[in-house]
DNA sequence: TTCGATATGTTAATTGATGTTGAATTTTAT
DNA sequence: ATAAAATTCAACATCAATTAACATATCGAA
C-alpha cells in the first residue's frame, strides 16, 4: 500500500527562512503548511490535521513552548521538532518538559533537517515501515501475527482484513495505554475527519468481536481521546 | 487540616550551601534531611522515607548520577532534582538518562529552587503519563483498578467513565488528604473555570454514589479548597 | 445574629461521541 | 467482467460529558 504524504506544520516567523523551508520540504514530498507566528500556528493545528510539527522557539504572539504546550494538550504523540537560534540549556530543558522529540540549532543545513525529520518519523511512525519486521503480539490467549494478518487462538486462526490488522497493530503497540483517535486516523486513514472516525468505530466493533473469547481483553473507549487495549501480561 | 509535610533528601557536600538550603527549605515547611556526600545520601535514602530528592552532581565518594541510579532502582517515581555547577549539556543528558525531573544550575536563588520544587510536585502528583503502570487502589471494601477503569466490590464490578476514573484516581492518590479543586481541574479538565468546576461537582456526586456500599468511605468537601477521600486503611 | 454572596449537592435536560448492525459502494481476485 | 471480499455509509441505540436548574450549606460583613 502506498503511504499518504506527511503533513507538516511549520511555525516560523522569519519570512525568508519560512519560505525557504516550506518550499524545500514540499520539494521533498511533504505537504507543508507555514504559519507565521505562534498564535497562527495553534489555530492552524486545531483547524487541520498534521503528522509533524516544526516550531521556532522564538516567535511573536506565542513562543514555541507555548504552542507545543497547547498542541500537547490535544495530542501526546504527534512529533515536535524545535528550531532554536540559541543553543541555551534552558531552551533544551524547557523543550523536553513540553515534550519535544528533537532540537535543531540555527544555522542548520536543510539536508540535516530532512535527516532529522525522517529519523523522528522512523522512530515514532505508527505503522511499520516497508520491510520492517514485526514480531507478533501476545494479547491474552491470542497471538496476533501482523505480517500474516492473522489472529491465532487455541489452534484456530482468523484472518484479519487490512484495516483490522493495522488498527489492532496500533492498539497492540499501545497495549494498556491510550491510542489517540487522531493518531490512529491519520496513520491508517490518512485523514482525521468525521466519516473516517465513524469507519474506525466500525472496526473497533469488529475487533471486539474477534477478541471476545478472552474476557480479560477489552477495548476501552476513552471519551473524546481514543481507545485503550486492555490485556493481561503474559 | 493540612497536607502531610513533604520530606526532602538533600545531598550537598558544600557545608555552607547545604546548611543554607536545608534551613531555608525547613523554614518553608519541608522536612529536610541533609546528607554531606553521595554515599551518605544513598544510605539515608534507604534508611528513611522521602518524597523528594535534591542531588548535587559533583560530590565526593559518589556523584549525583550514581546516587540517582541507586535511588531509581528502588523508586521510579520519586522526583529528583539535580544541582549542577557546570551548565554542561553532558550533565543534562546524563541526568535525563538517570531519570532527572529537573535541573538547577548554580548559582540560583532559593526562591527559584522553591518554585521548581513546587512545580515538580504539582506535575508528579497529577495524572499518569501514557503507558505508565498504575497499581490498583484499595478503597475500603472496594478495589479500584485505574487501568481497567473499574471498581470492584464483592465480586461485582462497575465500569467507570473516563472522567470518573481520573477523578477517583486523583482522590485515591491523595487518600485522606486534600485534593485541591484547582489542581484536579487543571489535571483533568486542563482549565480551572467555573463550568468545569460545576462539571467536577457532578462527578463528585457520581463517585459518592458509586462508593456508597461502604459507609466508612466519604468524599468530604473542604469549602473553597477541594475534596478529601476518607477511607479506612487496610 | 442575620443577611447576601458564593460554593457545593444533586438531579434532569441537552449535546455530542460512541456502539452496532446491515445495506450500499468500492476494491480485489479470478 | 464478475463474484467475493473489504470498506464505507447510514441508521438507530446508547452512553458520556456538559449545562441548566434548583436546593442547601458556608462564609464574611453589617
Amino acid at each position: 500500500m502506498s503511504k499518504s504524504p506527511i503533513r507538516i506544520l511549520l511555525c516560523e516567523d522569519d519570512p525568508n527562512l519560512g519560505k525557504l523551508l516550506s518550499d524545500y520540504l514540499n520539494a521533498k514530498g511533504f505537504i507543508t503548511t507555514w504559519a507565521q507566528d505562534g498564535a497562527e500556528g495553534v489555530k492552524t493545528f486545531f483547524r487541520e490535521t498534521f503528522d509533524f510539527i516544526i516550531l521556532d522557539v522564538m516567535m511573536p504572539r506565542k513562543d514555541g513552548f507555548e504552542v507545543a504546550t497547547e498542541i500537547r494538550k490535544e495530542s501526546k504523540s504527534i512529533p515536535i521538532l524545535f528550531l532554536t537560534a540559541r543553543s541555551m540549556k534552558e531552551d533544551t530543558l524547557e523543550g523536553f518538559k513540553v515534550g519535544a522529540d528533537d532540537y535543531m540549532t540555527k544555522p542548520f543545513s536543510m539536508e540535516e533537517l530532512l535527516v532529522r525529520i525522517n529519523a523522528i518519523l522512523r522512530r515514532t511512525s505508527s505503522l511499520p515501515q516497508d520491510g520492517e519486521e514485526v514480531t507478533s503480539f501476545n494479547i491474552g490467549l491470542y497471538e496476533f501475527d501482523y505480517n500474516k494478518q492473522q489472529l491465532h487462538h487455541n489452534g484456530d486462526e482468523q484472518r484479519l482484513t487490512t484495516k483490522e490488522n493495522e488498527l489492532l497493530f496500533l492498539l497492540s503497540r499501545h497495549k494498556n495505554g491510550l491510542l489517540e483517535r487522531n493518531h490512529a486516523l491519520s496513520a491508517i486513514w490518512g485523514d482525521a475527519n468525521y466519516f473516517n472516525g465513524r469507519s474506525m468505530d466500525v472496526y473497533i466493533a469488529k475487533l471486539r468481536k474477534h477478541l471476545k473469547a478472552d474476557d480479560r481483553i477489552e477495548i476501552l473507549n476513552v471519551h473524546g481521546k481514543g481507545f485503550k487495549l486492555i490485556a493481561p501480561e503474559d
